[in-house]
DNA sequence: CCATAATATGACCAGTTGGTCACATGACCA
DNA sequence: TGGTCATGTGACCAACTGGTCATATTATGG
């Protein structure tokens, strides 16, 4: 966690680190990345950045909370889907409310993807809790879609969760990786059509 | 591309340094891998290191060489399907020949992955190739089954290409992620016995 | 106005990086 | 044998790394 001196600093100074630390490990991943650039792009010293974290892990932690808080926020404000949506209805609009999330903090969500997809693995259990949230939610999903009657009852749930996980990804992955080459980020969340299909399933 | 001088070398020696680079490639992705610790590993010098390649990018260029002229060998040799398979048989047939791939060559399939997956867009053409290389050859396929009737002549060509390219994606990882469990894809493939981070990539 | 505590600073550290270069070694041929 | 040329070597370079720390600045409140 980031210390209390940082919590203390003015919004607008907390910001300002916390961008050029979002920006940093989107260019550069975790071992890359510079906290020499991240000091110098937001204006402050090398002594203050060691007063408001403990090393680079912990920016890299603040980044994670920021996500999680970001984008819990995001889901609220959207308007949730109806109650009547079946499991397959709802996991469509969770993708879209993703893919708006991600449009919006096209940044920030590459920050955390680059360190958690290619170097998640080396740094323990914090990646790992977060994997395990991702696919607790999901198998909770399932099971209840199972009750309802929507799912068959032999579908094996770890099997469907990895699938809805990875499928979302990919298709989160590779909107993203072209809005950022385009460099043509609409606030909008208007898919290209190809990609708004993906919902089929394939044996 | 490298130097004569490494062609040169001993396929031994050329085999050592080569393995090393996967290593180092593997386990640190490009910004952060060390030739220091590549010609430290293979046992050479660091003037003969850059008496082979031309800098970093040079060796990652070598190794992404060795990649494809080593799984097109792997699907060479491995009996290609059955004339009479339609294109979802032989979808089914690149996958699950890319799968053993990977199991077969970890390392080497992790190192390209990694920076091509997470630092590729910085390195401009190189990584552009091989995605539309990939993409092409998809299209190709889609092209063909198309006129032979099994594939409607209504589908967009590139968006079948995008589904199937991302499919491939997708069951690579869910494999990956289940790997530990040792189950078996249909077919006996053998899963790999660690995680890592799979391209599926068609030769 | 002063004392104390919180915060800000950048010179400094040992260690690393990718890359160079003058020179040593050794293989081949005359 | 001596000469030539490809190959091998590691000390060396400037630039950087993550991290520390003594000191300077500011804020607080009595």
């Amino acid at each position: 966690m980031p210390k209390q001196t940082f919590l203390n600093l003015p919004e607008e100074k907390r910001m300002l680190i916390t961008r050029a630390a979002i920006d940093e490990f989107a260019e550069y991943g975790f071992e890359a990345a510079s906290i020499n650039r991240i000091v110098a792009e937001s204006g402050i010293s090398k002594g203050s950045f060691y007063q408001y974290f403990e090393d680079k892990m912990d920016v890299f932690r603040h980044l994670l909370d920021t996500l999680a808080e970001e984008k819990t926020q995001f889901f609220k404000d959207c308007h949730p889907p109806g109650k009547d949506l079946n499991i397959f209805g709802y996991f469509r609009w969770m993708i879209k409310t993703g893919l708006k999330f991600n449009s919006a903090n096209p940044k920030l969500v590459k920050a955390i993807a680059r360190v958690m997809l290619s170097e998640g693995y080396y740094y323990g259990q914090m990646f790992a809790d977060v994997r395990k949230r991702t696919m607790d939610a999901l198998i909770d999903l399932i099971r209840t879609a199972k009750q309802n009657g929507e799912i068959d009852a032999s579908v094996d749930e770890k099997t469907a969760a990895h699938v809805m996980d990875a499928w979302g990804n990919v298709i989160s992955n590779s909107i993203l990786d072209e809005g950022m080459q385009k460099r043509t980020w609409s606030g909008g969340c208007d898919l290209p059509k190809h990609k708004s299909i993906l919902m089929t399933c394939c044996p």
